[in-house]
DNA sequence: GAAGAATTACTCGGATACTGCGTGTCCGAGTGTAACGGG
DNA sequence: CCCGTTACACTCGGACACGCAGTATCCGAGTAATTCTTC
């Protein structure tokens, strides 16, 4: 029950565009180079972005990727699922109508027509977890980087930027 | 970024003993045959229950499990550090230090002391998760499903009583 | 018939293989750039 | 000197191996019930 690194990369990645502010592409090279990643690898969540909508990529020489919205309006929600995928972290497999506790059921039909409790209750928990993923944008975490250490985006612009 | 099936095994395995309600311990395999579990495997996630302290074990001919504590003191976030461990969700690897990005900051100790507001972000969310699991106890799950499916608590108690 | 000891059968506990997904990597298709030649 | 063509270098895009954690399983240690023997 962990989250793939890929997350950690695609958000650090994601905010490095979000300093960087200006509509230039950058290639993955530079951007693994950033924070010490494997590129092809960082390229392979990169294109998963992409086909999420969160980045921009431009094919050919001097191409790269750009975020394709505004920081305040991708949520580390999107992030989250674009790289990880979609599915819920409890998956019911509908085991309550199994072996003999389901078959000594009389009613099935009835007793199973409402979904499982286990799975609502899971299913509340998980709500709770992407409500406050959704609630927070990457310009927030930009901000409160901004705010605490305010080096960081001058830092950036200084070792990802086209200059 | 999923759960293991262990967690949906050892949640209805603990809803059944708690529906059986007597303290009469119940063998591993009649606990499996209640929904077709692989005898084996679903014995390794009791083991781990009883480390956490969730089941007690009785050795001996007519032996089992049984609930170390009463329903209402087994919360769902009991279960599921039980069984996958209590690790966060995310794990920051202070990527933020690493590469042309880390190595740009010129006050680097100042700049990184505060914590990374990544892992900030992705823990507000993680903890409103582990908050939601933490209110619902196992006596939240099985009086909802009292409530919709009354029948179950009865044809768990034919299934696996030990009549 | 009752008490005691040995036997037996059943249970938990931990150590041991197998599989799928996350991790890491590579090469081909496509495009913009730049050089080069001709007008 | 300007324009068109050609070649090139760089980028993204998807397809291909490797390792570890989740999955599944087995056998040994220990205990309570049972049975048999003896008084």
């Amino acid at each position: 029950m962990r989250m793939t690194k890929g997350v950690e990369w695609a958000v650090h990645t994601l905010l490095n565009l979000a300093w960087l502010s200006d509509d230039e592409p950058v290639p993955t090279a530079r951007l693994a180079a950033g924070h010490d990643l494997p590129a092809p690898y960082l390229h392979k969540q990169l294109q998963a972005l992409v086909r999420a909508g969160l980045l921009e990529s431009v094919p050919g020489a001097r191409g790269g990727f750009r975020l394709a919205r505004a920081p305040e309006a991708i949520s580390l929600l999107d992030v989250v699922l674009a790289v990880d995928g979609d599915e819920p972290l409890f998956r019911c497999t509908e085991i309550r109508r199994c072996g003999s506790v389901g078959a000594a059921c009389p009613d099935g039909s009835r007793a199973f027509a409402l979904p499982c409790a286990v799975k609502t209750a899971m299913g509340r928990a998980e709500a709770a977890w992407r409500e406050a993923l959704a609630t927070q944008s990457l310009a927030d975490v930009r901000a409160e980087t901004d705010a605490h250490a305010p080096s960081v985006a001058s830092a950036v612009r200084r070792a990802l930027g086209d200059g």
